[in-house]
RNA sequence: GCCUCAGUAGCUCAGUUGGUUAGAGCGGCGGACUGUUAAUCCGUAGGUCAAAGGUUCGAGCCCUUUCUGAGGCGCCA
């Protein structure tokens, strides 16, 4: 059995004095004396202090960039200034040497371009070990909170026979040979030999099902995988994301916006008490990387201090039509500096949302009750006959995390709604089942998971807070 | 899918109005160095200038097409 002792906990609390073993990669080799291990455990390091006239030549030799070694050591207070601790090697194994000839990473800056190409050491990085601890703990944190407020975690499913979900392309899931599939006498592929008997998709949104178990269990969550088809070339966008819908009955629109708000202050919370030391280091990335930038070009406040920020701070909260009125008062549209028009019924652009969060609230945004046309099917619709109950919240840097709604359980509007948008009442039967027995008010919304997670850890691109991105073009590892 | 910008050594980049043999830093390799902190110092190798075609006496530089990447937009979470 292998036995080591983690560097996080050596440095809390350091056993001054008594014989430790650590496991790590190289980070930095210096003098022929110096070496300075991280193991994953945390962003900190541990300086290794190794006497060469006690191991051999040949393994003091593969003392390297990324080297992985085993040291055993008495842990001392350091002489130098740069750590507080350091320890004396007594033992020390070359667990795995790097060939550094061919090592695609160096002991320097790199771009975020070259890293995603070799994504397979990226998290050997500062940057992305951060960004990976983060997002685990983002991860958790969504699990506690629902499963401490007595909400019930229901997986739904990734392969749907659904086809009236609503949010955009699909990825087709089928067996059957695409050179020559089966058709029907009409000449259209014949779906009906296909493995589960009709056409079949990735999920684009865990909602519908979602619905069913709220309208049983009171309070449910999905989290998991999603897959949408659009040719989406953005720094936001994913093929490939997860996202989190919860869905709660005896709920409406205000429960809803409620929700959002205080599950999004707890998951930013979470992280600044469980990772202060990724924050920082991601914190003094960005203020580095933005040295050399025009004021006016760079963050109005730091990492951490933005993410306090919101926490402290109430989100601010208007209509679509109110925010329609703000927009056309303001300076940037009289001076026609938007590229986009305005006018009532028609979506608000980027260009609009970042104007409301950033220059005129300069605090996350919660729309609520858009124009009925340009919103789904399922939302309920307003007493006024022109808006549902809908509602998207808006950050800084990112846009829309959030995008939620209540339901409209009035079975009869439901199928009017479906019948403008022509939604097929028959493939969602089962959907409409839910309000003919014993429905109720309901509300929930989708957050996504990887936008919440960029917006934490300040990375500009969403392909760089998940290990293994999926894209138009890209399905690498 | 649309718009803009870019592609020169392993990485990050410079390369003048088109003109001889293609430049730096970092990294690699070889060597020195027992208190370093992006360690330092000496030496050394490394290039189909994204690809194809064109203009020209002559192209890294100008033109066309394709590919790749970034930023912005649309679609959305």
């Amino acid at each position: 059995m292998i036995v080591r002792q983690e560097i996080k906990h050596l440095l809390q609390q350091p056993p001054v004095g008594e014989l430790v073993t650590v496991m790590g990669w190289v980070r930095a080799w210096r003098g022929n004396r110096f070496m300075v291990l991280n193991d994953g455990s945390g962003p900190q390091t541990l300086q290794v202090v190794v006497d060469q006239d006690k191991f051999p030549e040949e393994t003091v030799r593969q003392i390297g960039f990324h080297a992985c070694v085993r040291v055993v050591g008495t842990l001392t207070a350091s002489q130098g200034s740069g750590q507080s601790v350091e320890v004396m090697a007594e033992q020390l194994e070359i667990l795995g040497a790097n060939d550094l000839s061919s090592y695609p990473l160096q002991p320097k800056k790199q771009t975020m371009e070259y890293l995603r190409e070799n994504a397979q050491f990226r998290m050997r990085t500062n940057t992305f070990s951060s960004v990976f601890r983060v997002r685990h703990g983002v991860a958790y944190a969504v699990n506690k909170y629902f499963h401490d407020r007595g909400y019930y975690y229901l997986h739904t499913p990734i392969i749907t026979g659904n086809d009236a979900e609503g949010a955009g392309e699909m990825f087709r899931v089928s067996t059957l040979d695409p050179i020559n599939p089966p058709r029907t006498e009409a000449g259209e592929i014949d779906y009906n030999q296909d493995f589960f008997g009709k056409a079949t998709n990735l999920t684009v949104s865990g909602q519908l099902q979602a619905e069913i178990g709220a309208l049983a269990l009171g309070k449910v969550y999905t989290f998991g995988p999603t897959f949408r088809a659009e040719n989406s070339n953005t720094s936001r966008h994913l093929a490939e994301f997860w996202m989190i819908e919860p869905e709660i009955a005896f709920a409406d629109i205000d429960n809803d916006m409620n929700l959002a708000e205080d599950f999004v202050k707890y998951l930013i919370n979470f992280c600044l008490e469980q990772y202060p030391d990724d924050l920082a280091y991601l914190d003094q990335r960005i203020q580095d990387s933005e040295k050399n930038m025009k004021t006016a070009d760079r963050r109005p406040m730091g990492l951490v201090d933005t993410l306090k920020f919101v926490v402290a701070n109430d989100f601010a909260r208007v209509t679509y039509t109110e925010a329609l009125d703000i927009l056309m008062r303001s300076k940037a549209y009289k001076k026609g500096k938007f590229e986009f028009p305005l006018s009532w019924g028609t979506d608000l652009q980027a260009e609009h949302e970042r104007y409301l969060v950033e220059k005129h609230f300069e605090r996350p945004v919660i729309v609520r009750d858009y124009p009925k046309d340009i919103k789904a099917f399922y939302m309920r619709q307003n007493d006024d006959g022109k808006t549902v109950a809908a509602m998207d919240v808006l950050f800084p840097y990112i846009g829309e995390v959030i995008g939620g709604s209540q339901r409209e359980e009035r079975e009869d509007k439901l199928r009017q709604r479906m019948q403008e948008m022509d939604v097929h009442a028959d493939e969602l039967a089962w959907y409409l089942q839910l309000r003919t027995f014993g429905g109720c008010p309901h509300a929930g919304f989708g957050l996504g998971f990887e936008r919440i997670v960029q917006f934490i850890t300040g990375m500009g691109n969403i392909r760089d807070v998940i290990p293994f991105p999926r894209a138009p073009r890209l399905a690498d590892f």
